[in-house]
DNA sequence: CTGTTAGCGCATTCAA
DNA sequence: TTGAATGCGCTAACAG
């Protein structure tokens, strides 16, 4: 029967074709706990998020999902809260339901734990595989335009907390452009906070400060949209106009960002393509394990209002 | 060693201590999967999510999920899209893992599976538990403002597709609320759109359609802020100011919708909420089955520029 | 091609 | 109190 239910070649036609259709009859499906049992194999993979809150991170569920879906793998998701011991606790409890392997969006889980994992919008501690955004070429991409199109010199940065690698790359990118452009950066300018969450209010605060400064800056650059938020409240409420007497762009594009006073300039790209591309490489190494390689997904500069263009 | 490992009484002390210690010594961990199999029992409670777009999602699906983690429950996940053949595939393959108890936010799986289920964002087809929004209370604010603080008459209504819960429980208090203020609803004044997801559009042209009216609205009420940003582009598009030629309230309160232009006047609920109740509803069936309850989460409006206030 | 058999790791029952 | 035997539903290896 068994031969017969999973398409072996050494059964005959006609006695598979009445296997099946009695199974059906009977209502019978395939009993996967006492299979994963038998084969010490598992149909699930885990992944763990760093929230639930920010828009980003459901695309990305989703693509993942999909792709797992397709594999043949059933997704056991779950949520860090960007919080260490939730993380590991997370990734034990994901071991003890025996996935098969593991997405990761974590900051610091170095320990191999012995399953094959892909990290996603981190990099690798381990040689594991890896997607990330393109940082470089998108910091690249915001300031480049602040500089040529709109002459800014005096530009702020509002990076996230240091150590995730979204972070120092996206940092460093901001460096490295303006100082291949000649200018150079005073520390006051640069602000990174330790919120990333629904934490906008550390943006609002930053303002303040950036704009208490002797010469406070031109334009800011923020490294996520939660900031920038933040950024546009502060602007607000320092009663500064946007793009006139500041100018905001921001990474990552939030939802209705173009309906906001003023409409952001950002970078956007295609969340569900982390995940896919996350999934694709995890189903790769369970299939055979080899070389983990790094994914980068691409960014795209949307111009709107808020650098000072239209 | 099985009745050392969970404390039953018959064992000497001395015993399990060196039990419990070799075990750890040994880095023992109960193989969930060979105990499900014994016991025929699962330690997993499915969900069903309509999409991973909406930002509502991502805190129903933390609500629930942490509920379930204290009751010893690991959430599987599932995404209908929006799609009848999706959502009826999601749940038989959530059978199929052998879930003990069903989350669902579907809009027809009436067939009762023979696993407790509760649904939310939407009535419980059969006698099931539900969790939904206190819809018509929502509707009535939102209606009130514009009717009692700005003494509106021409009020336009885009709602969500029939069929759907809210849609109907909103739709229904619309209307309700302008005939008990002696209003008439012209029929063009009420627009029910197909899409929910993140077609903003079609709310942009049912915008068109209404100003093209012999005497358009003077306010429009939109049952989501998916709706709302669609209305709010198309106002732009025609050139038409908000608050001053229309208003524009909404059920749904988007993120950064106190940046907009203008600041969105809209209904806020705890989408956390939602997803919390309705895992506690699915754990109270789990432990002991009896009469489904309905639970309805609160909605408070807030006030901010769209509707003409400020 | 088809039938039989022995585990997978745990819970449970029955003896000791 | 403790040990040993049985079976959950399925896979895999081995005869027929």
């Amino acid at each position: 029967v068994w031969r017969a239910l999973r398409g072996s070649p050494l059964v005959r036609e006609e006695t598979r074709r009445r296997i099946v259709e009695t199974a059906r009859e009977l209502g019978f499906e395939s009993n996967w706990i006492a299979r994963s049992l038998s084969t010490r194999s598992s149909p699930f993979v885990g992944m763990v998020v760093p929230d639930m809150y920010h828009p980003t991170n459901g695309p990305i569920i989703e693509g993942a999902q999909d792709v797992f879906e397709q594999g043949g793998y059933q997704l056991l998701l779950m949520n860090s809260k960007r919080q260490q011991e939730r993380q590991l606790a997370a990734v034990s409890n994901l071991r003890a339901h025996r996935v098969a392997g593991l997405l990761l969006a974590a900051w610091n889980t170095h320990e191999p734990c012995g399953l094959p994992v892909v990290y996603f919008d981190c990099a690798a501690p381990g040689g594991d595989g890896a997607v990330l955004l393109a940082n470089r070429e998108g910091v690249e991409l915001l300031v480049g335009h602040l500089l040529e199109v709109h002459g800014h010199t005096r530009i702020a940065y509002l990076g996230g907390p240091a150590g995730l690698t979204s972070s120092d790359e996206r940092l460093a990118a901001f460096q490295a452009t303006l100082s291949r452009a000649w200018l150079a950066v005073p520390p006051e300018y640069i602000r990174m906070q330790d919120a990333l969450m629904w934490d906008a209010a550390s943006g609002e605060r930053a303002v303040a400060e950036l704009l208490a400064l002797p010469t406070p800056p031109t334009a800011i650059v923020t490294a996520t949209d939660v900031l920038a938020a933040g950024v546009l409240r502060g602007l607000l409420a320092a009663g500064k106009r946007v793009p006139e007497d500041v100018a905001v762009v921001s990474f990552n594009d939030p939802p209705l960002s173009d309906l906001l006073d003023p409409p952001l300039t950002a970078l956007s790209f295609s969340p569900r393509q982390i995940g896919e591309q996350a999934a694709r490489l995890l189903l790769e190494q369970l299939e055979r394990p080899h070389e983990p390689e790094e994914v980068r997904i691409p960014v795209e500069l949307l111009v709107r209002r808020s650098c000072g263009c239209g």
